[in-house]
RNA sequence: GCCCGCGUGGUGGAAUGGUAGACACAGAGGACUUAAAAUCCUUAGGCUGAAAAGCCGUGCCGGUUCGAGUCCGGCCGCGGGUACCA
């Protein structure tokens, strides 16, 4: 039955049922309410002018979960806006000649246009735009207030530079330690930068993970591991020159027998001090500091040193002498920028000992293995036994972790060493030398020095009359923006320039939406009524750094009054979703200017006999399979075009269904049309059942019900617990059951409706059509939540694998509470068993009550 | 390099330590149709076998357990993060 007046036409429902929902402010959250309140958000997206199916995903996760909510009777609070500083309208800035704020504004308005259609249950009356001075002037006031508390200081700091196009480079422009554009070796260069005291917070930060119990296990593990807090041991070396000591920190002081030079950072005061005079060691320096900053970089390129000549006296072994050489992969910031190398207990000691001959001994073995170091260093768990060699403090038999204590102890007993905690976390360093972002609100006067703004000059506005036609920030060659007057004497001062990292703008933006319009940064009131966000929903890449800095300032922002005490961690619960993925096609036969390498997007290229070529020029393509989607590598799926044409709930049902949504999921076209086709089938059903009219067996009708009961108790546990694909399963499940079912148009309809109702989180405009189509009079959007009967889920007889020797042979059927004893007697006299025991006794039956038996022979 | 995940049929995936492959997609066969589309029904991990049934099987190697996709140890592969992409 598909004639015209029951065919499923998503677009005509959709387009429908938006304006009812909209006339009807449903998505508006209530002020005070006798409800309880649940504030559900998803990571508001960076405005790049497409909304992709990792935004769909989020969203309509998020969705589900605000819908259910809502059903339950909950006042839900569920906001949406833009995180809309950045790089990249920087770059469509300097690319296409348009101004990073148009550009920008025009992307909101394009997502915003793209999102709309797919209903989500957003309250868009709380929309901001973090570029818009009416967000960022109560980020100024913030940070002056953080600036005052403290919280927030100069340094001098290290940045990529590139020397041709003389511009700061964000690490992700550095390419194989070359600038993106000019192609130049990128440089580090050191600039006074600002920083929040975040390191501070360290122990609290990582503390309160443990009270996060709604996070996921591997973010808090992340967090705590970057937060990195270890004990440890500062020990002076004493030089043989008479120089200053050498203060080394290490966590492993136990392994000091095997210690055979000291390594120091090249930004280390003496590494500084001795390449004045020594050419070699300077060139050295020079070297190091030619490559990018990040990590990664530092930690893989090749480990490096050079001997300084100066000595220093082991602290243990008077008579001993170790050489002091500047390694590359010393890093400043972390500990003292020395440390001791032990070779025979540390991978990378040994390797560089090998390469510079220096020498390798143990401080300990394995019990009953004492071996020489050969090519591998030995590093037991610290929590396994081994054999310590001429320990100075005495202890031989003990485990690593034993040892250590124990030679802390021992240390800071001849006042040799102070044991110290420390933390891997570093300050977080605010500035960034772009335009396009948050003017930081200071002034540099010649008398007064570094000035904070006054509140009433607030906002500090960006500039519109910008250019961009040469590299770097335009807000340097903007003399009439920097002229001002100093807050303090009154006298004529520059402003900074620096604008803000776009993750302090995303720090606090979950606040923001509890009072969006308030004239201050946040409402004490509403803050106290929404915080926190009972489930934050984004994307796992974020698992460290944006969720840190959100834990971090929601802390700054108590000291300095803007949130309340009860709200020390922002996010109450936390689901990160996995990546949609696609494979990324790279031209395989030609580069761009500079080297970079050309991308093409899914619908350039084809599949011809095992290769895949660019469709228009035939050139041959690498495949480079599931990465994150991202728009700078051309591998971005547009929902747009599928919501076109199969319409929204198809889009939300389709990314729902097959993936868990933890897990990355592959992008593949086939199942949209699959989605598509049940949603067709799930409407025809209902259809029917509405216009028909007929009794059947009780017996038929009480099955459909049971089965009802279970769906609605399933499905009710999958919502509940990020288990949409499991809980799609069953309604699958119950759609076939409902199709074929052999009961009355009564039991139908109740069937019918509950499918609707369960189904209308996640295809809420086909519901609503449905509902409405059953007969109901409200919206099935704020109907409660349906209820399953306990009774209706048990089942009276049961099915029981029985294993023999732990594999399945048989199964038999008894009723649910029939003791051990009985089945045992039951599954002993099953064919199988009695084949396989050939008379035998068996050695022992495990029978779980409601499971499962197992005989074991 | 380091930290964190993930790995199950042709494909997406299901499975509180208890019947591996639910539910789908693609496939095969059939019904309906002049035909096609749509729809409905059947089938389906691999191997052997006519069947009954048996053997193998959750990246690889080993362990714990009556029983392991699940827990533990060691590998391999892929992905995310690595502090200036957001």
């Amino acid at each position: 039955m598909t004639d015209d007046m029951t065919r499923y036409s998503a677009g005509e429902i959709e387009a429908k049922w938006q304006e009812v929902w909209n006339k009807a402010k449903v998505f508006q959250s209530e002020g005070a309410s006798d409800k309880p309140k649940y504030y559900v958000l998803e990571m508001f997206p960076y405005p790049s002018g497409r909304i992709h199916m990792g935004h769909v995903r989020n969203y309509t996760l998020g969705d589900v979960i605000a819908r259910h909510k809502m059903a339950t009777g909950h006042n839900v609070l569920h906001p949406m806006g833009w995180d809309a500083f950045g790089l990249a309208a920087e770059n469509a800035a300097m690319d296409k000649g348009i101004h990073p704020g148009e550009w920008t504004y025009q992307n909101i308005k394009d997502m915003k246009s793209q999102m709309k259609p797919l209903g989500f249950s957003l309250d868009w009356s709380r929309e901001i735009a973090t570029c818009h001075p009416e967000y960022y002037r109560h980020q100024q006031a913030m940070f002056i207030d953080m600036l005052e508390a403290g919280l927030i200081y100069r340094k001098n700091a290290v940045v990529n530079w590139d020397p041709v196009d003389m511009t700061v480079l964000a690490n992700e422009q550095v390419i194989d330690g070359k600038g993106w554009r000019s192609g130049a070796e990128v440089e580090k260069r050191e600039l006074t930068q600002w920083f929040f005291k975040i390191s501070d917070f360290s122990e609290d930060l990582l503390e309160a993970l443990d009270g996060l119990d709604d996070w996921p296990a591997k973010v808090r593990l992340m967090q705590e591991n970057w937060i990195g807090k270890s004990r440890g041991i500062e020990i002076p070396f004493h030089r043989t020159d008479g120089g200053e000591p050498i203060v080394c920190y290490s966590t492993r002081p136990d392994t000091m027998r095997g210690a055979s030079f000291l390594a120091i950072s090249p930004e280390h005061p003496v590494s500084r001090a001795l390449a004045e005079d020594n050419a070699d060691l300077a060139a050295f320096i020079a070297e190091t500091r030619k490559m990018d900053t990040t990590e990664a970089a530092m930690e893989k390129a090749e480990k490096k040193g050079i001997d300084t000549g100066i000595t220093v006296k082991h602290p243990v072994e008077a008579d001993k002498e170790l050489p002091v050489w500047v390694g590359n992969f010393v890093l400043m910031d972390y500990g003292t920028g020395a440390v001791f190398g032990c070779p025979a207990h540390d991978q990378r000691d040994l390797d560089f000992a090998r390469k510079y001959g220096l020498e390798a001994r143990n401080a300990f073995y394995l019990p009953g293995d004492e071996v020489e170091v050969g090519n591998e260093a030995l590093v037991p768990a610290k929590s396994e036994p081994v054999v310590f060699i001429d320990h100075f403090a005495g202890i031989k038999d003990v485990t690593s972790q034993e040892a250590i204590d124990a030679t802390i102890d021992w240390f800071e007993e001849k006042g040799l060493g102070t044991g110290q905690v420390k933390y891997r976390l570093r300050d977080w360093g605010l500035s960034r030398q772009r335009y396009w972002g948050c003017p930081i609100p200071v002034v540099h006067c010649e008398t007064c020095g570094v000035v904070p703004e006054k509140k009433e000059n607030l906002p500090i506005r960006l500039p519109d009359n910008v250019s961009f036609d040469q590299p770097g920030n335009p807000l340097d060659r903007h003399d009439a923006w920097r002229q001002c007057e100093c807050p303090k004497c009154g006298e004529s001062g520059v402003r900074e320039t620096d604008t803000m990292d776009t993750f302090v703008d995303s720090s606090w933006y979950f606040v923001r939406f509890t009072a969006p319009r308030a004239e201050t940064p946040t409402d004490a009131a509403e803050a106290a009524y929404w915080m926190n966000v009972d489930q934050y929903i984004g994307g796992v890449e974020h698992a460290i750094l944006h969720l840190l800095y959100s834990r971090f300032f929601a802390r700054a922002m108590q000291i300095t009054g803007h949130l309340p005490q009860s709200a020390v961690e922002p996010f109450d619960a936390l689901f990160t979703q996995g990546m949609v993925t696609h494979a990324i096609y790279e031209n395989a036969e030609r580069k761009a200017e500079g080297g970079r390498p050309i991308y093409h997007y899914p619908e350039e290229v084809e599949e011809k006999g095992g290769d895949v070529i660019v469709k228009e020029t035939r050139e041959r393509v690498k495949v480079i399979p599931s990465a994150k989607m991202s728009k700078s590598k051309n591998n971005v799926v547009d929902p747009v075009n599928i919501i076109e044409q199969f319409g929204a709930d198809t889009a939300r049902w389709f990314v729902l269904s097959d993936s868990p949504p933890e897990r990355d999921v592959e992008w593949t076209a086939a199942g949209a049309e699959a989605a598509h086709k049940h949603l067709t089938r799930v409407h025809r059903i209902v259809s029917d059942i509405a216009s028909s009219d007929e009794t059947a067996s009780q017996e038929a009708d009480e099955l459909l019900l049971k089965e009802m009961h279970k769906t609605i108790h399933d499905v009710s546990g999958g919502v509940e617990s990020f288990g949409f694909n499991a809980a799609i399963a069953k309604l699958y499940a119950f759609s076939n059951t409902l199709s074929r079912s052999k009961a009355g148009s009564a039991a139908k309809r109740q069937s019918a409706a509950a499918l609707v109702q369960l189904m209308a989180p996640m295809t809420p405009h086909l519901s609503e059509e449905l509902w409405a189509m059953l007969g109901h009079d409200g919206l099935v959007t704020t109907a409660p939540w349906p209820v399953a009967d306990e009774a209706m889920l048990v089942d009276d007889q049961i099915t029981m694998p029985i294993q023999i020797n732990g594999k399945r042979r048989a199964e038999i059927s008894v009723p649910k509470d029939m003791d051990k004893a009985e089945v045992e007697k039951i599954a002993l006299s099953e064919d199988a068993v009695i084949r396989a025991l050939d008379g035998a006794t068996p050695k022992k039956v495990i029978v779980v009550p409601g499971r499962i038996v197992n005989v074991v022979i």
